[in-house]
RNA sequence: GUCACAGGCCGCUUUGUCGCCUUUCGGGGAGGAAAGUCCGGACAACAUAGAGCACCGCACCGCCUAACAGGCGGAGUUUCCGAAGCAGUUCGGAGGCAUAGAAAGUGUCACAGAAAAUUACUUCCCGCCAUUGCUGAAAAGCGUGACGGGUAAAGGUGAAAACGUGUGGUAAGAGCGCACGACCAGGGCAGGCAACUGUUGUGGGGGAUAAACCUUGCGGGUUGAAAUGCCAUGUACACCUUGCCAUUGUGUUGCUCGCACAGUCUCGAUUGUUUCGGGAGCAAGGGGGGUAGGCAGCGCAGAUUCCGUCCUAGACGGAACCAGAUAAAUGACAAAGACUCCGGCUUGCCGGAGGACAGAAUCCGGCUUAUAGGUCUGUGACUUUA
RNA sequence: GGUCCCGUAGCACAAUGGAUAGUGCAACAGAUUUCUAAUCUGUAGGUUACCGGUUCGAGCCCAGUCGGGAUCA
């Protein structure tokens, strides 16, 4: 398993799969850090790193494209900054994990904020019940 | 110079740090609307003898164009503004117009009104009869009523009322005749490619509605990149058709499956006759089931952009160009400059705030809609200077 | 990326181009009842999504815009 570049998140780190991306939503487990929302669950160990994300922001509160491609943006460029801390306490575990990131506030907050709900999230993410998961 | 209106154009720039997609490793990487999907094409698959009907769409004329319901120019009509005039009207400017046919036929026209499309009603007039009305000596006259005719002028309602005014005519009247005027149809002459305009003479008396049915002319084969072709992954194949090979007969059962017996082919064990055990289909197509990944389609190409000439749209010539993602790249953060607004004063500086609408998905031409701010042109009003 | 449909009172729906757009439920007030429900009587509530056009007259016809929904492997 090799560790990309700290700073960097290509194609390898993206969840691109439809299929995959249908079994995390009817059988992964969720929690909230506002303003993010994340379902997760553990996949079949990867080729690519140790971690695939996703993220989303809502249709139905985000009306045009441009809101919603300048929030998946950020929630992007948020997790590509702080995956480092999140990568170091995922290797012990030897699990690969697929995430889904959901923009779920009503209105868009500035920068500093996504920021700051993406070190919660993965200050909050349970590495300890990893083990017990099922893959 | 300011304001208002109309139209055209632009759609902030640069740098640093960290990243993303693509690549022929040099490089390249969102818009004027990328949007709505309202029209028109390219392209693709399928279909297709020819013609007609049905269905859908379009509709003043000419031109542009690959094509269009788009654009340019013109004609007609209509609205508003201004000027002239007592007024009808005329002239000028700025807009709008789905602008073929109502004299082929059918339908509809609420309420009101006599009547809503061609007839009836009231009225008006004439003739004749009656009269228990009045006058009168009587004849008769006036009135009233019924019947038979002639008219359609008058009826004030309505969005719309059966050509308007004058005159003749008549028992009463009527385009019934005449003069002037308006409208409609088709004809001649002149102008124009044409729509149409002007003029001349002929005929006419039939309201509106076709964004009601309809008629006429013109156009349209159907479906759309989730089209279409190929590869990979992978799953029970029940069933049907065709071909090759022949698993065939008998019994059981209403039929099928299944079972039993016998025969045929084939495989294995046995040296072998024999005996024992196993098997009896394959290929293609349809149908069903499954896959949700990739490649092509998808751009060094094109109805593209810029410049020049002609120029109304547009045409011709030359030069230039590099998005290609697929839970979907084209960014995040910071700084500086330019611009706008507010406040302060030293009047050109300081401080603060702001930057719209919006994100390619095969590609083009239009239309429509959203849009901060800037800029150019034209028109009108006001002000200042010469 | 396409294709199709819809928009009328708080909700569900009507209305042939023709008077002041109706029906049921819900809401409000009154009656009835010891009280409530049920029942009866009455009242209010509409930019017919928006904007233009055709017509004497538009919820209806035509065009454009906005919003909502369905469907196509």
């Amino acid at each position: 398993m090799d560790t990309p570049a700290p700073n960097t998140l290509d194609r390898n780190e993206r969840l691109k799969s439809r299929k995959v991306i249908a079994t995390l939503f009817k059988t992964g487990r969720s929690f909230v850090a506002y303003p993010l929302r994340v379902v997760w669950a553990v996949s079949h160990a990867g080729e690519h790193g140790c971690a695939t994300m996703a993220v989303s922001a809502s249709k139905r509160i985000f009306k045009t494209a441009v809101q919603r491609n300048r929030l998946k943006r950020q929630m992007r460029e948020a997790y590509r900054l702080h995956k480092q801390a999140f990568y170091d306490q995922l290797q012990p575990h030897q699990k690969h994990v697929s995430l889904m990131i959901t923009y779920i506030a009503k209105e868009q907050l500035p920068y500093t904020e996504i920021d700051a709900g993406m070190k919660k999230l993965i200050r909050k993410f349970p590495f300890e019940t990893l083990g017990e998961h099922k893959a």
